[in-house]
RNA sequence: GGGCCGCUAGCUCAAUGGUAGAGCAGGGGCCUUUUAAGCCCUUGGUUAGAGGUUCGAGUCCUCUGUGGCUCACCA
């Protein structure tokens, strides 16, 4: 199998010429250059040879497989539903008659059973199915002929004709004429499905994950569960988005390139502008631009879009990922807490129906209130430590040893972000808050009041994942300086997590900036969770993979 | 980076160290209400790659590649 790209010649003789000439095609492929139209052959498979065959005896027949123009009436599901209010006839005289409702449908063609003069098919759109039935005295024997002998499962096709129902009570379209709408010359994998009890039997699928990912588009094509599973994703977002303008939260967009990053603790991806001879980040969250805007007199903004952050990938990290963040002047974290909720079940309402969901096994209820708990309470409960009697790194390190971890700082906010993770984040199942963090790990959170230790912030979890992050945000521009200058201590010189000073967002803070309580969520774990999906990469169409064999 | 598991036909998978197979897809036939249509015939393989052990390797060993899971890393 070649990878290396698009091809340059149809023609079966060439593609055999290629396939003698073995050096072709590789040595087109540059390791380290991006392949163009110069420099890639194509090699063709068996099969694809055989489909191109076909497509140039449909040209020789004057049929042309990739036409301009498309005459669609009728959905598959629309056609279906049409139909429906026709009364089902009983009795053997019953199919073929009935009033005549005329359609033509456009689809991918899924499934052919050929019966010698007469032929059954389905095509599929992206409303779903529908039979389609030709018979050589309807559409004429070279026509069906024609169909048996150079149309494939996968092709576009168009089928006009009349609805009717089949014996065995199927709405089905009578094909009077039949189009080509584009020629696939690669074939699906040979997936196929019957529905036994209502339950869809799928047989042969395509689910080797790698090809699965690599080549979302055959997922799709040939998994509509999937396609399922997105259009899921969507409707939550679009319900997260219809919940905030409904309370005139104003959506913005921000700088995905920044001079400097911000607003979370992790590595960025670093690009530079060509022209400005200046290199810039990709951002690792929206926070500190958003919270400028409240300097500006919007009391309520929001976004939703892309971080990127340089870290390692797992079933819940992914190098880039989409964030909903919002900002809300006059409010604080207990605000934000109580919204939260609010809209989580909002979503979950509007998207599922329910409140309950079904994540890894777990039975999971989003009904509010959830239970709220203190940072210092839960690592109590679920290690034994209390943080409060280790105020240094070397003493909680020594703590965390003693219950069999193996910490390799002595960074104190990483200790406990660390315990946290492996000690308490897989525990918290049932939608729980844990609030009031050390302020060590919290530079951009306000500190509770009569506690200087202590910040008002706090995460939700559900299913054993961190879903949310917020606090009432640090607005005092002397006590923020101080904390980025504490980040820059508490961090090595080199570590590219710590907080960068940003003098720009302080400037912005001295100018005042309201009260406000700050949130963010990630909306991949988001749907992973109202999806019971075990990995981020089933909630991301193209999640970042490892580069191809065969690709530089 | 470590550990575990995998890589066999286009797809999904078989094959005690002893002739590389099946279903579907593909090709050729038959079949005018089928629906995983059916029936007959049939093409298709450097078993990821290289080396080794053996009379004999898909199978055992080594190395390489590659992918998944996992640990580490990581809000």
């Amino acid at each position: 199998m070649i990878y290396c790209g698009r091809f340059l010649t149809p023609r079966r003789e060439d593609a055999r010429t290629q396939k003698t000439d073995g050096e072709t095609s590789r040595s087109g492929c540059l390791r380290g250059s991006i392949p163009t139209a110069r420099n890639v052959m194509r090699e063709y498979t068996e099969l694809e040879r055989i489909r191109l065959e076909k497509l140039e005896r449909l040209r020789a027949n004057g049929i042309e497989p990739y036409p301009a123009r498309v005459k669609r009436t009728h959905t598959a599901a629309e056609a279906i539903a049409q139909y429906s209010s026709v009364p089902a006839l009983s009795g053997e005289a019953a199919h073929g008659s009935g009033p005549e409702i005329a359609a033509t449908v456009c689809g991918r063609l899924r499934a052919v059973r050929t019966m010698g003069k007469a032929t059954f098919a389905h095509i599929e759109d992206g409303t779903g199915r529908i039979q389609i039935y030709m018979r050589a005295d309807e559409i004429g024997t070279d026509m069906l002929k024609t169909f048996g002998r150079d149309f494939d499962l996968g092709d576009f096709i168009q089928a006009s004709g009349v609805l009717f129902r089949t014996k065995t009570g199927e709405i089905t379209l009578r094909v009077r004429e039949l189009t080509m709408l584009a020629k696939a010359v690669t074939p699906l994998p040979a997936a196929k499905e019957e529905i036994v009890d209502g339950q869809r039997v799928i047989h042969y699928a395509f689910s080797d994950t790698e090809q699965r990912y690599r080549q979302r588009y055959v997922d799709l094509a040939v998994n509509p569960e999937v396609r399922d599973e997105f259009r899921t994703r969507a409707r939550i977002i679009s319900a997260f988005r219809r919940f905030l303008d409904d309370r005139d939260f104003l959506e913005v967009e921000t700088p995905i390139l920044q001079p400097l990053y911000g607003g979370a603790a992790a590595r960025p991806f670093t690009t530079h502008h060509r022209q400005l001879h200046q290199d810039l980040y990709l951002r690792i969250s929206f926070e500190l631009y958003l919270k400028r805007l409240l300097v500006g007199g919007y009391e309520r903004v929001y976004e939703i879009g892309r971080d990127f952050r340089n870290e390692g990938v797992s079933f819940k990290h992914n190098p880039e990922f989409t964030m909903l963040e919002f900002y809300w002047a006059y409010a604080d974290y207990n605000d934000v807490m109580n919204l939260t909720e609010q809209m989580v079940t909002y979503v979950a309402d509007n998207v599922l129906g329910r409140r309950t969901i079904t994540y890894d096994g777990h039975r999971i209820d989003l009904t509010p209130p959830w239970p709220r708990m203190t940072v210092r309470e839960a690592i109590r409960e679920h290690s034994g430590i209390d943080y409060a009697d280790h105020p240094t790194g070397e003493s909680l390190a020594a703590a965390m040893r003693a219950i069999g971890h193996n910490p390799e700082t002595t960074i104190w906010g990483k200790l406990l972000d660390s315990l946290l993770g492996t000690n308490v984040e897989p525990k918290l199942i049932q939608p729980t808050f844990l609030m009031d963090y050390p302020r060590d790990i919290s530079p951009l959170a306000k500190a509770k009041p009569g506690d200087p230790n202590t910040v008002e912030r706090f995460e939700g979890f559900i299913g054993g994942m961190e879903v949310c992050n917020a606090f009432s945000e640090l607005n005092d521009p002397l006590d923020q300086e101080q904390r980025f200058l504490e980040m820059g201590r508490a961090y090595d010189a080199n570590d590219e997590e710590a907080h960068p000073m940003d003098e720009d967002y302080l400037r912005a803070m001295r100018y005042g900036m309201p009260p406000n309580g700050g949130f963010g969520l990630g909306i991949d774990r988001f749907t992973m969770l109202l999806t019971d999906k075990a990995t981020i990469r089933e909630v991301v169409l193209y999640p970042h993979l490892r580069k191809a064999e065969g690709e530089a």
